[in-house]
DNA sequence: GTGGTCTAGACCACC
DNA sequence: GTGGTCTAGACCACG
């Protein structure tokens, strides 16, 4: 079963979105793998204190993408090849590093006090640390 | 006049914000300075493509804010102060550098992956440039 | 529900503040009563023939004058003590005898032709009837 | 010479439509005349404290309703006829005793009570009346 | 030319 | 279905 322990909600960009980027971030980092049994809607609204419409819509949008299928008993499981995995990393990994350094370069920030502040967020970050 | 020649649109937030943040973003590197004067509202709609209320929106919250003053009839420019260098430079270098820490964490690379990332994109510019 | 049948459209002063101004008044009539409930965005912007946002910014600002309540997925309400109430009665009724008898003067019309000017449109309604 | 001596500036409507309603409602009153002067632009946007371009904009609208003729020296003189006069004041007259009536009805007051109202604000109104 | 406001339509999250 | 936000285009007052 996905655990969503570390999900953290972000205001500004849609929730549903969220949860998509959460599950594909999990699939490069290779913790939600191909099998994986997804929360049920009912449950994970609950978890994340949204409404069920909302992580229906994520669910049916990761449908559409063939990340997932939806099974009876309202069960969904991750659906992942080799090659989907690779699409998404290229996709997000290439998308989030560029970004980053996009954002610093534009507040002139050079390369060696970016590194520095990776350095320093890096332990320190917003997001639990499962314990093991 | 501050230039926007830079800028480069994202899909997924909105507009005006990304406005509000390249300029803030500038004011953080020194590229922007206080008595700076902004191009009109009509002159940076048609640059970037969007509509002149949308520019707008983004200046009328630099004035909430208290970074830029406008009069009717004249160009708008920039109020600057140490302090509020300071402010937005505690505010939006710490959001991204943790931002971009959250995401990568996520997606399961390790610190010297993401260096190794930030050195690979940060010469190579804001286009994808396939194979080094 | 509070019923819009009589609401007649004016060019000339924006529409947003002829939808305020039309519920001001009904409070001050006493047709319009705490806990009534507006029409949602939509139903009212269809039976304007406006747009539902010019709507919502009329709702907006009673919603900043405290006179109503908006909950999401939820009808709006209206929220009137009879403090509120005699401040509207105040402010509209003196603003409206004051603004009529001014233009009339402006015209030269003199009281007695002001009375009878009254007297003669007040049975007609609101259409202009010929004759007489 | 057209005094501009009672003008009350109004917020909320278009200054131009302002200039041309008091100037229309004087032709009904009877005090602005065939052949009567208006101040030049300059003279009237310096007495009224705004900006020449919009007494422009109420000039030339009055122009196209041929109420005035521009002459030479920058002069402009009221063209009436007898009809223009009658067209005016139908349009203007009716609309604004409908008007008032129309509002007083909506807030709940009697016919007795409007008409008590136009006797109590009838002498303390807000204009200054020409002292003789 | 400048900035400010009004109207409009599409999309989002929520019930 | 509900209200809230973003983008869009036209118009206004002003220099």
């Amino acid at each position: 079963m996905i655990s969503f322990n570390e999900f953290t909600m972000q205001e500004g960009s849609p929730i549903y979105q969220q949860i998509l980027l959460y599950i594909k971030r999990g699939v490069i980092a290779g913790t939600i793998e191909d099998g994986d049994e997804l929360p049920s809607r009912r449950v994970l609204s609950a978890l994340l204190g949204v409404n069920p419409n909302t992580v229906q819509k994520a669910y049916r949008l990761l449908e559409e993408e063939k990340l997932i299928e939806s099974l009876q008993g309202s069960k969904s499981t991750m659906v992942l090849t080799v090659e989907k995995v690779a699409e998404i990393r290229e996709e997000l990994l290439e998308a989030d590093a560029k970004g980053a350094v996009l954002k610093l370069k534009q507040m002139g920030v050079s390369k060696e006090e970016a590194i520095a502040l990776i350095n320093k967020y890096w332990e320190n970050g917003t997001v639990a640390e499962p314990g093991e």
